[in-house]
DNA sequence: AAAACATTAACGCAGCGTCATGGTAC
DNA sequence: GGTACCATGACGCTGCGTTAATGTTT
């Protein structure tokens, strides 16, 4: 018994153009029709085309799946099989650090957006980081731009990171430093190598603070200044540089609005209670 | 400050065609040197391409991520994560059942090739099955073909399954039949539509064995031969259909062999030891 | 003037979908 | 003789990589 070309589209629910296109791609060999060049398959054909489904939807590729199932020893099906297996299980880690990183990215747009223009006392997160720019200006140091591209590899892991040094706070002075940063869980999952410059910042009881920025030469340490009223009005001393990074840019009343989030650690004093970070319970 | 293409290049990791195609599909939108053509791009451009690749890095398309980046409020990108995080949980249990469904593929076939031509007692997989073939030929009932279109999109968690009446193996008929079979923790997983012509084939105390077939219309209930003998042997009674389905097909001595496993469903007998299905513990 | 950059344009890949145009089966 | 089917071929899609031919900077 022959099948034409639309009986096995209708028994595979697949389209005649794509068993056309398996055809070319070598998988099923139908007879071609001597007067009329019409395809007919048998139902071997189809047992053929079942199998291969069957590897395909497992994600190995058409020529692949033609290799599987019409010229490979058991060897040769328990080795892929086995490679498929690691490749999924890579997979699976994978997403479910990308879906850590989403639960992140949400809860921290939520906070930034409740904390705007207040200030809280939480230790800071424990990050890795490294600074490529300063002020507006890229580092054109091979070595730095080397490790650029490797941590953008990690991406969506890793975070556009500022610092802004403690004098320059005090002195009101426009300088600023910007860079990436990694949680530490993701630097562990990720395996990432560790070298200078890049740093740990570990956690330290910090004043917490979210503030926005808008247009192209919007960021500025001048943003800070509620941040140092805080302090001065709580008495507290500055222990350290101030960082924080973009949690996100969105659109606000028609401009690009960037949420950051900042943390300026201090000396603790009796009395004086740090939550801490969220971000460290995500491990 | 402005950075040519080659510079952005290697700040970034990415090729400058890749830049090139990204300003194409509106990403970036970088200077235009008058004079020269050359593209120019500045410190804010970079900062956005890495929030850019933030997003690419999350599984979010080229446009959708300009538009997240550009031009979306909080609410829209809020939306867009938690779409994004139920595509990747959806993906991790598909991917977990994959892992499942290879583990069973390696030790099916694994287990064929040991039993090849041998007879064991075991309790039959609990399986939902139906049958669209009977020997060669692909029935042509549109219900059936439906309900094949179905079952295909649920590969590889279905097997092509076959059936041989207890009369046929008794009267030596070359008769048999062929269907898609799915087990049960897979139908209950991806919540397969159970009405007829789908049937559930329970678990039943069973003679398991394995044999192989080569060529186009090599298959056949003849097969089974040597499982008949071990049942008359053992002073066993058949208690039903036997059925089976394809592990793999393999190059073995040039040529296409099919390894089949198949249960058959006898009487339980004082004495007689049935174990239990590897199937069952795969839930 | 050579080397290292930049430009546009076109084509290729998988894994198909879609359309146009024309021949064939029943 | 109408209609449902079949054929080939070309083009589109995403997310790039590759190559070619040519222009610019330093």
């Amino acid at each position: 018994m022959k099948y034409k070309i639309g009986d096995v589209s209708k028994i595979l629910g697949i389209s005649p153009d794509l068993l056309r296109y398996y055809q070319k791609k070598g998988v099923v060999t139908p007879t071609m029709g001597e007067n009329n060049n019409y395809r007919y398959y048998d139902a071997w054909d189809i047992n053929f085309l079942i199998d291969c489904l069957w590897f395909k939807n497992f994600g190995f590729g058409i020529e692949q799946t033609a290799k599987l199932v019409s010229s490979s020893t058991y060897e040769d099906v328990a080795a892929d099989m086995n490679a498929k297996k690691a490749e999924i299980e890579e997979s699976i880690r994978r997403e479910q650090m990308l879906l850590v990183r989403a639960d992140q990215y949400l809860t921290g747009i939520r906070r930034a957006r409740e904390l705007l223009g207040r200030c809280d006392l939480a230790y800071s997160p424990a990050i890795y980081r490294y600074l490529n720019r300063h002020n507006q200006d890229y580092e054109n140091i091979p070595e730095l731009q080397g490790l650029s591209q490797q941590w953008l590899q990690y991406m969506p892991f890793v975070t556009r990171s500022f610092e802004i040094e403690k004098k320059d706070l005090e002195n009101h002075t426009d300088n600023y430093a910007w860079g990436f940063s990694m949680g530490m869980e993701f630097v562990r999952r990720l395996n990432v190598p560790l070298e200078p410059p890049v740093m740990l910042l570990p956690s330290r009881p910090s004043v917490h603070a979210a503030f926005t920025s808008s247009g192209k030469t919007g960021f500025s340490p001048r943003h800070l200044k509620f941040v140092m009223d805080f302090v001065r009005e709580n008495g507290l001393t500055v222990a350290g540089n101030a960082h924080g990074n973009l949690i996100c840019s969105v659109m606000e009343d028609d401009r690009l609005t960037g949420y950051f989030e900042v943390w300026l650690p201090v000396e603790p004093k009796e009395g004086l209670v740090f939550a801490h970070s969220e971000r460290q319970t995500h491990d």
